[in-house]
DNA sequence: TGTACATCAGTGAACGCGCGTTCACTGATGTAC
DNA sequence: TGTACATCAGTGAACGCGCGTTCACTGATGTAC
């Protein structure tokens, strides 16, 4: 029986972020893909203009997903530090509930198709993060926003490795919070 | 005139720093390093097994000179937080003055070649930065050090994207280590 | 209800290209006598 | 000093391979009458 329609998509992206998750994103193929997917190479080209177009397809399908949970739980929330920690661990949730992030998380950086995208995304964290700092009054709230988007995805890559919420790590950021 | 003997060898690093700094590891091929260096294609295998020895080779010739400046420096200081923001503005500075580095920073861990590399120099880099928070009495240091390093690596790229000291960012990070 | 036709997602063989790697060869340099 | 030979870094054309992309074709589904 024929994959049709939506469903040809969508098998297109399982298979993607299992093999991303699998061989990183560099080390996955349009072959391996569709294979992967059960599916026509051709079929491939009806749904994405090119592979950079796959690329950011799941790369945006993953991240908006992680950026509405986030949101949803924040968006009440007054601004500070208590904010900072809530939305911080649906980050960490999220990251980790989701298979085959790991690769989207450290190489899109590097992926030629997807650092625009990255930069965009980040700085939209860091805005997040620098109102909380701010209504801290954590100095220089602009920077040291940025230098703690860094330490959480630093945070998430370590869980991601060890496969399981690490507390200590969690405890850890945390602390680096406390005002002095 | 041939190039010869030991130069060919250093005109293929310099060729790959150039191009890495460019075009990302990824993005530079082995008829891009030769072509850049001015050397048959042969010669680069008669000094590298494969590309993936030449990866190494430029990555460890940047992290040992890197490491050598940073331990340099600190090794006469006692441990503790003075020590940590001593070592960090080697790091910080060693980072912004090697051309090609941006690229060896954040591909080299998704690079199949410099993975487990990587991974050991993080360990190594943590394992001082550990010693420093626990002598400062800092609460679990050996995940805040893992956190430390990833948010030291994180302001070296924002310096890097800027091309220059970044002294906000640098007094940002220090901040995180005033202790509560 | 039955027939003719249009649409379009899906198919998979074939394409050219650039990649990493190989290898028979060159020629400058060092050594033996 | 001059000659014969060995060594080995350097050369560059050629290799097979896997890549992303194309395109003529298929056939299920929807629409007109």
């Amino acid at each position: 029986m024929r994959t049709t329609g939506p469903r040809t998509k969508q098998a297109l992206l399982a298979a993607g972020i299992k093999l991303f998750e699998k061989h990183g994103i560099a080390g996955a193929s349009v072959d391996d893909i569709v294979r992967e997917a059960g599916v026509a190479k051709g079929s491939f080209y009806t749904h994405f203009a090119d592979r950079s177009e796959f690329l950011l397809f799941v790369h945006r399908t993953f991240h908006d997903d992680l950026r509405d949970q986030i949101l949803e739980i924040i968006g009440p929330m007054q601004h500070g530090l208590d904010r900072l920690g809530s939305g911080t661990t649906v980050y960490l949730d999220g990251c980790l509930n989701s298979v085959g992030v790991k690769s989207l998380l450290f190489e899109a950086r590097v992926e030629p198709a997807l650092r625009d995208e990255v930069a965009r995304r980040n700085a939209m964290f860091s805005k997040v993060v620098e109102a909380d700092l701010r209504a801290a009054g954590w100095p220089l709230p602009a920077e040291a926003a940025k230098l703690f988007v860094g330490m959480a995805a630093e945070a998430a890559y370590l869980e991601m490795k060890a496969g399981k919420k690490l507390p200590r790590v969690r405890k850890a950021l945390r602390n680096f919070l406390a005002s002095d």
